[in-house]
DNA sequence: AGCACGCCGACT
DNA sequence: GTCGGCGTGCTC
């Protein structure tokens, strides 16, 4: 390991007798030397958490290196050690640089990342009132300033704020003046107070009889004493005595028990009370199912027996397995963590977000009961620690969830399973480090020497380029099981400009369409209908003047919801009434263009009414466990219909359904992405698959304005091979990734003409290297605005050849950043460098 | 990021 | 003389 310094000048100090070097989750490209206290000097790891002095606060750091020796000179030292033991592992450390290295972020936001949240401990400043509110009120009249004002009036309606709280609600930038101003009147205080650890291990009260009772006779005796007195007190004794060990609360559910009963005996001596660590587990509702044996057939036998070879081995191997819908990828998977634990070792499964159903633990666990640990965002923090540290200390051994499940810290990783591998919910988007689950699954399988299985119906791209040029070995299912034959699918061209009739909107339902749909649910067979966009419109738009509203804040049209017949803007949530007329030449004939799932639902209603029909996305999904009771109720066959966005694509499996229709598939075609079509195919396919039972074809009809397009002729024929060829010439005609990397450099920010200022002078930063980059722009990004920040970014096409680990480049893009935050004023805008993005919207 | 400090113009 | 806004620099 390797840590970036600023050495002012080469003079070896040696005030401590260690010194750390700490990584902190802040924006600054370097860790700090922070000096050793004599205490713990021999007791301090690597990987621990401490409290470090940092300007004026104190925050969380990772201590990430020991040395005897320093060249910094002003050392301060460590205020406090948080752990005794590392909460990293030097592997997971490992990872962290390499995460901190490859997608450009600091090794402290890298190394929180890994962490559960609520794991770092930070200093606030408080502001609080010295006096009384009546005193402050009348000193309120002799104070002119209206920053102080405005403070003290914040101040008399909560007593204490910290500086943030202030700030906000204030709105006054720079605070501290009128701040001190106050303090140095002795009207306020100013305090600089430690925020507590949020997760800590939940302690229950439990209860034993006592030492004494556990001799002969003893207890025997002491209940016939209290039967005559206090007979519950008896009854109370005797369940205490039967459980041996009782949960205070579980205890106090029975008959006749009262906390005052229990405060008696204990009082008397008779029971005592200590603590247990109560474990928190969201998926404890929902019970295991048996695990139901399945015999593997040829094709699975034939993955497993390539995947065993290689866990037995303990080979760093990477697989893809290319397993059509409902070919059975999860039985592989189960068949080899079974594997990977008489080996002794532990597994990840990675699974996407949406697919973390209750069903897919219990799958799970029903194979390994008492062994699997579910990490899941929707977990409460406490939750997430209780999984968290239960994995760490090896009390289960395989950790499920979705993109931050990679960090498990599991010792001895064996395996690695990323399902549906081709998910883009794997990248991180909304946060540093803007990482790829996926990618970081293989590097840390390598660390390893684990084995790593991706496994897809539509591999992305790049994975299957990867099998291509023989870094990842090639496993396929070709065939569903269960004899359940491949859907037909059928592709219905819509054109555009046809009229409403009185038989409905021929623009949402083609006649072979709603047909099928007839037939089906006359046959009592289930149907699920996929389109790709929430609301009731994509927008509205003034049929004279052509007129189209627009987000205030966002370069975006903002959608018709019509339950609430509002406009509502998708990014930033901006929501305002639909108008009645055109604002713009008050003409009263307005158009709804684009379908959404409301529009689909409502003419489904025209057309069948008798028909149950439940929606499923977004808007309706909003509640914690409404997305599992959505699928349940389908499953259970309460509803005909399953109509949704692309969050119905995956998750469940449904006997009953026989028909798929695509109301279009053009949502994601236009969009200006070079994945676009690619999606595409990935998501018909992947809801293609839905389609079909034991011995009878499903049926598959996607309806769409452009039936010449690549994606979905493929998805008809269901041939991945020939849509994987046809892709591949295109990224590599136009040299898009895995025939490049690609970094998006994005800058924004509320005045345009700085951002455009701050793009060009990070652009210019960079020297021209053709063999080993090449740029593209600074353009607006497609979408230009968002939340009122204007967006301009560019584009580096990395030339994987030159620069193999990527970081040649990097390092010129850190020295390029170094050099524009330290010339250019005015912090107004943000920086966003995202490595490999997913997207370049 | 988040904080303090210092400069400068405005206002009493 | 204050106050308030804004830019700059620093964090071991």
């Amino acid at each position: 390991l390797h840590f970036r310094h600023k050495i002012s000048n080469i003079k070896i100090m040696k005030q401590f007798k260690k010194y750390s070097e700490v990584a902190l989750p802040v924006p600054i490209d370097q860790t700090f030397t922070y000096g050793i206290p004599e205490e713990f000097a021999d007791s301090l790891k690597i990987g621990v958490r401490v409290l470090v002095p940092f300007g004026v606060r104190k925050l969380t750091g990772y201590v990430v290196h020991i040395s005897d020796i320093s060249c910094i000179q002003e050392i301060k030292p460590i205020a406090d050690v948080l752990d005794s033991e590392p909460v990293i592992s030097a592997e997971l450390l490992r990872v962290a640089q390499w995460i901190a290295e490859y997608y450009l972020c600091p090794l402290g936001e890298a190394i929180k990342a890994m962490l559960p949240r609520g794991m770092n401990i930070e200093s606030k400043i408080n502001i609080s009132l010295k006096q009384e509110v009546r005193i402050i009120q009348s000193a309120l009249t002799r104070i002119n300033s209206k920053n102080q004002k405005a403070i003290l009036h914040a101040l008399i309606e909560e007593n204490t704020l910290s500086l943030q709280e202030l700030r906000k609600r204030t709105q006054i930038s720079s605070l501290s003046f009128a701040i001190s101003s106050l303090e140095k009147s002795g009207i306020v205080n100013k305090e600089i107070v430690m925020l507590k650890q949020v997760t800590k291990p939940k302690l229950e009260k439990w209860l034993r009889l006592s030492a004494r009772l556990l001799q002969q006779n003893a207890l025997a005796a002491s209940i016939d004493e209290l039967k005559k007195k206090a007979p519950r007190q008896a009854a109370c004794l005797n369940i205490v005595a039967e459980k041996r060990e009782i949960a205070q609360s579980e205890l106090l559910k029975m008959n006749g028990v009262s906390t005052s009963c229990i405060r008696a005996l204990l009082n008397n001596n008779l029971i005592v009370q200590f603590d247990r660590e109560h474990v928190r587990s969201y998926y404890d509702e929902f019970p295991p199912e048996a695990p139901h044996l399945i015999a593997l057939n040829h094709d699975q036998k034939k993955a497993l027996a390539q995947t065993s070879a290689a866990i037995t081995n303990g080979f760093f191997t990477t697989f893809l397995l290319y397993g059509v819908t409902g070919s059975g990828k999860t039985q592989v998977y189960i068949e080899a963590l079974k594997e990977t634990l008489t080996k002794n070792k532990t597994a990840i499964v990675l699974v996407p977000e949406i697919s973390l159903t209750p069903q897919t633990v219990s799958r799970f666990r029903a194979n390994f009961p008492g062994l699997v640990a579910v990490l899941h965002s929707r977990m409460s923090i406490g939750e997430r620690y209780d999984s968290w540290r239960k994995l760490k200390d090896g009390s289960y051994k395989i950790a499920i969830g979705p993109r931050s499940a990679i960090f498990a810290p599991l010792n001895n990783v064996g395996l690695i399973v990323v399902d549906e591998e081709h998910e883009a919910s794997y990248k991180q988007t909304d946060n540093v480090p803007y990482y790829h689950a996926r990618d970081v699954a293989v590097v840390r399988g390598k660390l390893n020497e684990a084995v790593v299985i991706l496994g897809s119906a539509t591999p992305s791209i790049e994975s299957y380029y990867n099998v291509k040029i023989h870094k990842y070995h090639l496993l396929q299912l070709p065939q569903r099981i269960d004899n359940i034959p491949m859907p037909n699918v059928r592709i219905m061209t819509m054109i555009q400009n046809k009229r409403q009739t009185l038989k409905g909107d021929p623009r949402i339902f083609s006649s072979p369409l709603r047909d099928k749909i007839e037939e089906k649910l006359k046959r009592k067979e289930q149907i699920i209908l996929l389109q790709n966009r929430r609301g009731y419109s994509a927008y509205i738009k003034c049929h004279d003047c052509d007129y189209i509203e627009k987000c205030e804040n966002c370069d975006i049209t903002l959608t018709y919801h019509k339950t609430t017949h509002r406009l509502r803007c998708h990014y930033c949530n901006y929501i305002k009434r639909a108008p009645e007329v055109c604002p713009k030449c008050n003409s009263g004939d307005i158009i709804f263009q684009g379908i959404g799932t409301q529009r689909v639902e409502s003419e489904l209603s025209k057309l069948f009414p008798d028909a149950r029909v439940i929606r499923m996305d977004l808007d309706t999904t909003a509640q914690k466990k409404s997305h599992d009771r959505i699928l349940r109720k389908f499953g259970q066959q309460k509803y005909d219909v399953l109509l949704g966005t692309q969050m119905i694509a995956k998750g469940h499996d449904f006997d009953r359904v026989t028909l798929v229709g695509v109301i279009s598939a053009d949502t994601a075609l236009f969009l200006p992405d070079f994945r676009a079509s690619e999606r595409t195919f990935q998501l018909l396919t992947q809801v293609a698959g839905r389609a079909g039972r034991k011995n009878i074809q499903g049926e598959v009809i996607i309806q769409t304005l452009s039936p010449d397009n690549f994606g979905i002729i493929c998805c008809q024929s269901h041939d991945f091979m020939k849509f994987f060829n046809h892709e591949i010439t295109q990224r590599h005609e136009l040299s898009y990734p895995p025939f490049s990397r690609l970094i998006q450099v994005l800058v924004k920010g509320e005045d345009e003409s700085q951002v455009k200022t701050v793009i060009s002078d990070f652009r210019a930063a960079l020297p021209d290297q053709e063999s080993l980059y090449q740029i593209l722009g600074p353009v607006p990004a497609p979408i230009s605005k968002i939340q009122n920040n204007y967006r301009w970014h560019f584009i580096l096409k990395v030339n994987k050849k030159s620069d193999p680990t990527g970081m040649v480049v990097n390092d010129i893009l850190r020295d390029a950043e170094r050099k524009i935050l330290k010339n250019i004023r005015k912090k107004s805008y943000k920086i966003i460098i995202n490595v490999d993005p997913a997207s370049l919207l």
